[in-house]
Formats: structure tokens, sequence, C-alpha cells
DNA sequence: ACGCCAATGTTCGATACCGAACAGACAGGT
DNA sequence: ACCTGTCTGTTCGGTATCGAACATTGGCGT
């Protein structure tokens, strides 16, 4: 598993030109991302930004009351530590490992030079944060207006999107801290969607069976994201030489 | 009322250099913004950034089904139009007047130009880009877990906060639109704060009787959202000739 | 001074979600 | 093969918010 991993598979790398790639690469190292894992705690200091391959990261915001209520993902399409370039240095969120996978590090001076260096680097970032920016819109708004299973619908078509099979790995309970609901409420809509044949689960493990059923439940939230995503992110053009390719078919 | 108006009352431009400043004054231009105008549609050609200096203006996300949430207000300490310089050219959300006033509008391209110049402006544009996207984490949040009278105080906190006096010119109808929340939600809440003594209300307008009732029953939001506003700008220097004070000396 | 319309106040039942508590069932370790 | 802990299923009442409908009031224009 391991050695098919390559920094070239998260998508802001592969879109680098060779230069500046070359400039990053002797840094980047490849690091394990475990379920659950805590990248970055709100107000310490980021010593590292993350660009992920194949594990998906939820940016999370944890209330004082210990609630919490994901405000956007990331995987191999984003980069963790957007405050880093963007001036802040730490953030008010947490960043939790949602589905176990690898991605590169690379350390906070290195990315900043980088930035300021004012090359496309600059330019994807920028992209990719107003993504992300967007993102974050569609979920506020879905939060207030829309039901528990529609927002499972579109967090289940949007983790989907970023992994190489139909099959999930993550606790029901996961996925309630992810939409800041209650365990059951996730127990209830699953239950639903399994019943309705879109989906089946068992501890641990979720497999889409159709994905129609999912888009058809889900909200617009998520098609507005995506829509968006590939909007900002299509003028991206891979290196001729990098291997990226979507990543279901680069991972394994 | 016009007379008094100065681009130096807009935090972000009284930031700049002098030399950085002088480029941009000649294409700044006064405009007057109502309450209830908007400045951005979503998907329309972005041609202007804005910098309010009295007024205030929401982000406001609406949904196919027309109902909308706030994703955050925009005052004198920022500026309406950041995917121009993210790389967007356009946003998902509208922009509506909350609080009529004036502010100063700029042409898109002088201001990419300028932010591509890569001086303070930048630095500026992409500190206060990160506040705005703390804010927008805590609406998520709040969104999800808090009641509505809780966030009722965090809105009219935030506004208050903007404004020269303790008076707001708002009708809870508009309040409702920014909460994403029923209008008779509003008038419970907001006949509560009412009856004990904090606010008092008549048609449109709303006078802050005790600041302190709100903070106390605020959630945390509010405080989150003003500690980091003050944590990212707070290095931000004066210009010696430049004019900007607090709003509320600055204002008549 | 009047009339009109927008803004506010109030009610009703319906419903989605919460909070807590507990029962069952699967998986992995020993 | 068992035991254990985690994950899932199910129940209950309680509550905040919704959705719709209607009454009332204040302020503005004429």
């Amino acid at each position: 598993m391991t050695a098919s991993q390559n920094p070239n598979q998260n998508h802001l790398l592969s879109a680098l030109p060779t230069t500046e790639y070359e400039r990053l690469a002797p840094h980047l190292e490849l690091v394990s991302m475990r379920l659950g894992e805590t990248l970055y705690e709100p107000g310490t200091e980021m010593r590292h930004v993350y660009f992920p391959t194949t594990a998906i990261v939820s940016l999370l915001y944890i209330l004082e009351s210990g609630s919490s209520a994901e405000i956007a993902g990331v995987g191999n399409e984003g980069i963790l530590g957007i405050s880093l370039f963007m001036g802040g240095d730490t953030t008010p969120s947490s960043a939790v490992v949602q589905t176990a996978g690898y991605g590169y590090r690379l350390p906070a001076k290195i990315l900043k030079d980088e930035f300021n260096h004012g090359g496309l680097m600059q330019r994807l970032l920028l992209r990719y944060t107003q993504a992300l920016i967007t993102h974050m819109f569609q979920n506020a708004a879905c939060y207030r207006h829309h039901s528990v299973e529609q927002q499972l619908c579109r967090w289940l078509l949007l983790t989907l999107d970023r992994m190489p099979s139909n099959e999930l790995v993550m606790t029901q309970e996961l996925i309630a801290n992810a939409l800041g609901v209650r365990r059951e409420g996730i127990t209830e809509a699953a239950g639903a969607l399994q019943r309705a044949g879109i989906i089946r689960y068992r501890r641990g493990h979720i497999s889409v069976l159709e994905r129609s059923g999912l888009e058809a439940t889900s909200c617009e939230c998520y098609f507005v994201v995506r829509k968006e995503l590939e909007r900002l992110l299509s003028d991206i053009r891979y290196r001729q030489n990098s291997v990226a390719t979507p990543i279901a078919e680069a991972a394994c």
C-alpha cells in the first residue's frame, strides 16, 4: 500500500509546474493518517500543511458544550492548513481524520516561501481556498434548512466521490459528529436508506448500492458544491510526467 | 452626511501605506447603499469590490426553496468581493445591505492589479479573508447548536459593534432572513429581550438599553468571532495622515 | 386628519430533533 | 469458544421550531 503512494495523487501537487514541484519535493514527507487522528487542534501552532492522497479529513468546529459541526471536508483535491498562507498561523477549527489513508506533509516555512514566490502555487492555493469557502457557505445553509436524512445523503456522496470503491469505512457515531446531530438520528436516517435498498451497512462499513438513490434524496447542496469545485479547479492542468488521475484509478 | 464620508473610515483602506493608497484613491467612488439593496447576485459578473464605511452588508446564501442564511456580515472592517482576488470571479452568495450607509467601490481590475502587486494590500486582504472564514465557521456551528434567542443576541452584538449609536434601523423580517428563521421566531425572541429590559423596539428600530444583557444571553460565538477579528487585524497600523478611528467617533 | 400598508403580535397543531436510557448483536482478542 | 467492548437498534417523553392563518398597531404619504 505504502509503496503505491505518490505525491501526485494530490491534485494540487500534481498541478504544479515541474520547477515549482521540484522545489517542494525534497521536503514532502509521507504520513499515515489513522481514523480519528487529530492533525490540528484549535489555537496550537501549525508546523505543517498536509496534502491528503487517499485520506479524507474533516474540518470540525468544536463548541464549548462539546458538540461539533463539520465545516468542510478535505480530500485529495485539497490541502489542510490554509491559515498558514492566509496569514493567521492558527485556526479555530480541528482537523480530524474521517477516512484513514495517506497524505504528504510539508513544513510550514517551505509552503509559505513557495506561496510568497507568487507562482502557480499561489494561484492554486487561493483558488482552492475559494472552493473551500463555497463549501462552507453551503454547509452552513444546509445545517439551517435541510433534514438530517438529506444531509446524510449529501455527506455520503461527497465522501464517496473521494473513495476508490463504493464502500465507506465509518461508524454512525463519526458521521453524527460530523453532521452535528445525535447518533440516533443517523441510525434512523441510515435505516431508512437501507430499507429503501440504497445502502447496506454493517458495523463500521457502509456500502452504497444505488448512488442515484442518494442523489435523489440529497438536498441541492451536494450538487452545488460539486459543480463549484469543478468550475474552480477545472483549468488546472496536470504535469505530463505526473501520474495524477482520478483517485479511483490511482489507488491500490 | 455625504460630506463627512472618507475612504479612511474603512479599516482596510486606512491601513494601506501612502504609496499604495494613492494608487487606488483616484479610482475610489463613493456609493450610497440603501437598505435591502443587492450588491451582488450569485453567478453574475462582479465589476467592483466594495469597502463599506458606514453601511453593513450581509453575505446571504439563498437556497432553491427561497429560504436564506447569512454566512457573514461585512462592515467597515472589511471588503466585499473577495472572490475577485481569490480567483473565482463569481460567488455563490448574494450581498444584501443590512444597514443603510455609505461605502466606496473600486473597479475589479484595479483591485486585482493591486493584489497581484504583492504589497501590504495583498497581506491585508488575505488576513481579512481568514477572519471572514472564522466568522463563517462559527456561524455554521451556531446554526446547528444554538437557540434562536442566543443567535439573535450574537447578531445584535455584531451589528452593534459596527454602529455609531445603540440604535439599529432594522425590521424583524430582515433579521429573520439573516438568521434563516421565521419572522415569528424573531418576534418571540425579541419580545423576551424587551420584557427583560435589554432592548426596546418600535417598528423598524431597535434600541439596545443594556449591552451586558445581550452578552449574557448570547452564545459563545459572538466572543469568538470578535476576538479572532481583533487578533487577526490587530497589527494593522493606520497611516498617520489617515483619519481612521473607530467608527463610533468617525461618523457624523 | 385620514387611510393604507407594512410591521408586529398571537394563536394553533404538526413535526423534527433532542436527551437519556437500555437492549441486542457483531467482531476481535485471548 | 468465550468474553468484552464497541457499535447499532429502539423506546420514551420533552421541546424548539415550523407553517399557516389572522388580529392589531404604528407610521407614512397625501
